[in-house]
DNA sequence: TATAAAAAATACTAGTAGGTATGTTTTTTA
DNA sequence: TAAAAAACATACCTACTAGTATTTTTTATA
C-alpha cells in the first residue's frame, strides 16, 4: 500500500476508535494506552500522528462531532417543505433513530461540552463552532418560515433556535438516568407543544 | 470540642470541599489527594469517614446536589400565585442569579449526569431521584394551574415538565462555551414563548 | 488517672497516566 | 540498490491514582 494512504488510514483508525471510546467512557478517563490497544497499534504510532492527547481531542471535536451534528441535525433542516414539519421531524426522528447504545450514552457533543467545555479555551472554541453552526442553520430555517408565512413574525428566531437546541441536548443527558424511553416520549410531546406556539 | 461534633464537622468539610472541586474540575478527575489537600487534612481522615471515593460521590449527589436543586428549582414552585408567573420567575430568576463561576461551570447536577450518569447504576439511581423530584414538583404545579384555569387542560403536564427541565439543563451546558450571557437571554426569551403556549 | 476507643497522620503499595527516547521495519527516492 | 525518510514498536520515565496498613494523637469513659 502507498505510504501516504496507509498513514492516513492509521490516523483515521485512531480518530474513529477514539471517538467511540470517548463517547462510551468519557474523554479525560480514556487513556492513550486504551485507545491504542483497541487499534492493535502502539504508542509510537499514536505520537507519530498526533502531537498529544489534546490535539486528538480537538480532532475528534472538529472532525467527528462536527460531522455527526451536521448530518443528523443540520442537513435535514436544509430540505424544502413546511418549516414546522421539518423541525418536528428533525428533532423527533433523530431521537427515534438512536440505538440503545446512543440512548444510554447521550449526545457525544453534549458529553464533551459538559466534560471539557469549561476546561480549556481550545476545546471551548471548537465545541462552540458546532453549536453556532447548528444555531445558524435553525435561524435560517425559521426566517424562511417567516417569509413563507408558516412561522409567526413576532418571535425571535435566535431564541427559538437556542431553546430547541437546549431542550434536545438536555434530554439526551437526562435519558441516561432512565432505562426506558418514557422521558423521550415526554420530550417529543413537549416539543410538539412548543412548535404549536411558533406556528402561524 | 465534643468528639461527635468534631467528627461530623470533618465529614461535612470533606463533603463541601468535594462538591466544590467536583463542580469545578469534574468528579472522575478530582483525586482524593486533591480534596484532602484543600481540607488541610490527610488521607487517613478521608478513609476514616468514607469507605471509598464512590461513597463520597453518592453522598455529594444525594446531599449536596439534591439540596441545591430543591432550594433553587423546587421550593420556589411551591409558593402560591399564578402558575405561569411562578414558572417564568423560577427558571429565569435562577439563571439571572448565577455567579460568573456558576455560569462558567454549568449545572453541577447536569455535569454529574453527563459525566457518570451512564457509568454505574448507583450513580444513575441517585441522580434519577433528583430529576424525578423536580419533575414531580413541576407536574404538581401544572396540575394546580389546570385546576385553577391558568393552564390549558389539553396539554400533558409531564411533557411540559420534561421539556422545561431539559431546556434548562441543556442551556446550562451550552453557556459554558460562551463568554457572554447572550445565549441565556435567548433561552429566557425562548422560555417565554413556550409558556405563552401552555397559558390558558 | 489509666484505659479504651475514636480521629487523624504517616508511610506505603500496586497500578495507571501522559509523554519521551530510541530502536526496528517499511516505504520512497536518488 | 543504497541511503534517506517515514511509519511504527519497545522500553522506559516521572507523576499521579485509589486504597491499605500502621502509628500517633485526641477524646471519652470507667
Amino acid at each position: 500500500m502507498l505510504q501516504e494512504q496507509k498513514s492516513e488510514f492509521t490516523k483515521q483508525t485512531i480518530l474513529n476508535e477514539s471517538f467511540k471510546l470517548f463517547y462510551k467512557n468519557g474523554f479525560k478517563t480514556t487513556s492513550v494506552d486504551t485507545i491504542m490497544k483497541t487499534t492493535k497499534l502502539t504508542k509510537g504510532a499514536f505520537y507519530h500522528h498526533y502531537k498529544n492527547k489534546k490535539e486528538l481531542g480537538l480532532a475528534v471535536i472538529s472532525l467527528k462531532l462536527q460531522e455527526r451534528v451536521f448530518k443528523g441535525m443540520i442537513e435535514p433542516l436544509q430540505q424544502p417543505g413546511n418549516v414546522v414539519n421539518i423541525l418536528e421531524n428533525t428533532f423527533s426522528e433523530r431521537l427515534k433513530s438512536f440505538s440503545l447504545h446512543d440512548k444510554k450514552h447521550g449526545c457525544p457533543t453534549n458529553n464533551f461540552i459538559n466534560e471539557i467545555g469549561d476546561f480549556e479555551t481550545a476545546y471551548q472554541m471548537a465545541l462552540k463552532q458546532i453549536i453556532d453552526n447548528w444555531r445558524d442553520a435553525l435561524i435560517l430555517l425559521l426566517e424562511r418560515g417567516k417569509t413563507e408565512g408558516s412561522i409567526k413574525q413576532n418571535i425571535s428566531s435566535a431564541s427559538v433556535a437556542v431553546y430547541l437546541i437546549s431542550a434536545f441536548e438536555g434530554v439526551r443527558g437526562i435519558r441516561k438516568l432512565y432505562d426506558t424511553d418514557v422521558i423521550l416520549d415526554e420530550y417529543m410531546s413537549g416539543l410538539s407543544i412548543y412548535l404549536q406556539q411558533i406556528k402561524h
